[in-house]
DNA sequence: TTGTAAGCGTTATCAC
DNA sequence: GTGATAACGCTTACAA
């Protein structure tokens, strides 16, 4: 390997001198700047950066743990993650919990041992609060995203979760709807509680009554559980509507129905949060909150490398992003409302 | 920041017996093992991976390469991979070149300053050729995935383009199609000059002339490229059936015969190699041949693996991967065959 | 079984 | 302007 050794010996200067040239820091000549840039050019001389970083204790690598990899909006969230890390010359170390709390446990020893400079974190759920408390025990700087951590006091990038679940659902009221389920993720995850009281809100603001055999509980990241369909399917009245908290469980259920001979929105309307990447643009077909996920990750490194720059003193912030509906044809309206 | 020499004092030992103790290397007696992993819990001690690193000259991270996140195709690469590397106790340094040689550049900057210990690089395309030089000439191993590159020997894992092309084009001549429409990715790129050759390989066998009107080129990652299907549908002969050599392509021209009020399959039948992700459980609408992309990613890790253990001695190897037709219902038979 | 010394490739500090 | 030296946190080689 070509070290800083290397070039100094055969541009006939020390270590010291390369290393300024690289760095531009320091007065030094233009000749000898010239001479030492011509043999790191002809040695292909490229810095080694984790003896930088030894030194320095800063490795310019951010850390980045989703939860479904398979989620569109994940996948959004990571590109623009990504794309605001590399403007800003750091680098990103990926992970995919896959909201199973033995591997995010095991993504945070891996992100404490190696040092990077910040993690943008979307916690699996409330039982993260030791993962995230370890990493401040190590005062690695972090930004929550999308999910509130009870315990946690941090700089958090969310949506607006309860808002954009009462729209939804009273987008639902308005075309006749009075039987509408919940297909929830875990209540174990802020989101699924917030979505769960808008959905309650819009109902009593209508005056229908909340009623506990519509709301069911599922993973966000399972599109296969048929029983809790079934189980919808089977009540004495039945839902005419289904609001799933997100894209992955609107699928399951949508392809659910379809399995058994029901059809969208014909027989159940569905709607839900988060938009579906290709699916939409194939048909857009599915009534949707649409969060702006590409934000939650630009906004959310932003956020994390100013708080890198300014330690624990500045003040926690939250950004609360707001979801827009799209309306399409996922929905009818109900002839005897 | 606890180093070993924090441990090494508070239990009274040299730093090198905590060393041991970490490593489970050398002889220790079990009192002082003991001692000194209390100690390590109580001051809640991690190794730091920089420093070992650096020592080592290995980091224990692996960069995975990507050519566009917003594809369920490489998404699904990527959760392969990345669930590999973590099974063997690899980081995953993470890029996203957009098929843009000039980010892929830079990666390429970023992953040989890292000194990562290998590579799994999807190629933007020929004028890789260059990154992939500057990989090998700092001896960083590589794994090309999904794309040749002329010029450069290494091991591989790939699809088979040219086969799955032809099945999917003989799929449409079966069903009666004559004028088939290749909207096809950039000719810079290996897959799409292979699957274009699957493509004559099939019309040929049929004795179909090939026509050079019916062939055009736009990016892979272009789904919004409308000027493309204007153009095959201004033929004095349009095409009665569109071949998109991927899933994004193709969901662009479904998108944009939608536009045109035509109707998929009734007006034009549409095929396309590679699944679609949550939009082929929505609605399995769209007939692909479905590479097995987690294996992509899952098999690359491994040969990169292998390759890092075994060194340039090791025998170049090459995976091909089937792709499996996937007949659904984007297809109509011709009625006048 | 345990400890000492040197070195991994870089930069900060101080001296010239 | 430029260089010598120590330090970052760890492990290898050798000594005790």
């Amino acid at each position: 390997m070509i070290t800083i050794y290397d070039i100094a010996k055969k541009a006939n200067v020390s270590a010291m001198t390369v290393s300024r040239v690289i760095n531009n820091t320091g007065k030094i000549s233009e000749a000898t700047r010239k001479r030492v840039k011509q043999v790191m050019e002809e040695l292909h001389y490229v810095p080694n950066s984790t003896a930088r970083s030894l030194v320095l204790q800063k490795t310019m690598m951010l850390s980045l743990l989703i939860t479904d990899i398979t989620n569109p909006f994940f996948t959004t969230v990571a590109r623009g993650a990504e794309d605001t890390a590399r403007k800003f010359g750091y680098k990103m170390l990926f992970g995919n919990s896959d909201e199973d709390y033995t591997k995010e446990s095991e993504y945070v020893d891996s992100i404490v041992s190696t040092r990077v400079d910040g993690v943008l974190f979307a916690p699996a759920g409330d039982g993260s609060l030791d993962h995230l408390t370890r990493l401040q025990k190590h005062r690695i700087p972090f930004v929550i995203l999308d999910r509130e951590v009870p315990g946690i006091e941090s700089d958090l990038v969310l949506g607006d979760s309860k808002e954009g679940a009462r729209r939804l659902v009273e987008h639902l009221l308005q075309l006749g709807h009075r039987r509408i389920a919940l297909v929830n993720g875990s209540p174990d995850v802020s989101t699924a509680r917030l979505r769960q009281q808008g959905y309650a809100d819009a109902l009593k603001l209508a005056d229908i009554p909340y009623d506990d055999e519509l709301v069911v509980h599922i993973s966000y990241r399972d599109f296969r559980d048929d029983g809790a369909l079934d189980r919808l399917l089977g009540l004495e009245r039945p839902p005419t509507a289904i609001f799933a908290a997100n894209n992955v469980l609107a699928v399951g259920m949508i392809r659910a129905l379809r399995e058994r001979g029901l059809r969208v929105p014909d027989d159940v309307s569905v709607v839900c949060f988060d938009d579906l990447g290709l699916a939409s643009v194939l048909d857009p077909f599915l009534t949707v909150a649409a969060q702006p996920a590409y934000q939650f990750g630009a906004l959310g490194v932003q956020m994390l490398l100013e708080r890198i720059e300014a330690g624990p003193e500045l003040q926690r912030r939250t950004i609360m992003l707001p979801s827009e509906l799209m309306l399409r044809s996922s929905v009818r309206p109900l002839a005897d409302a």
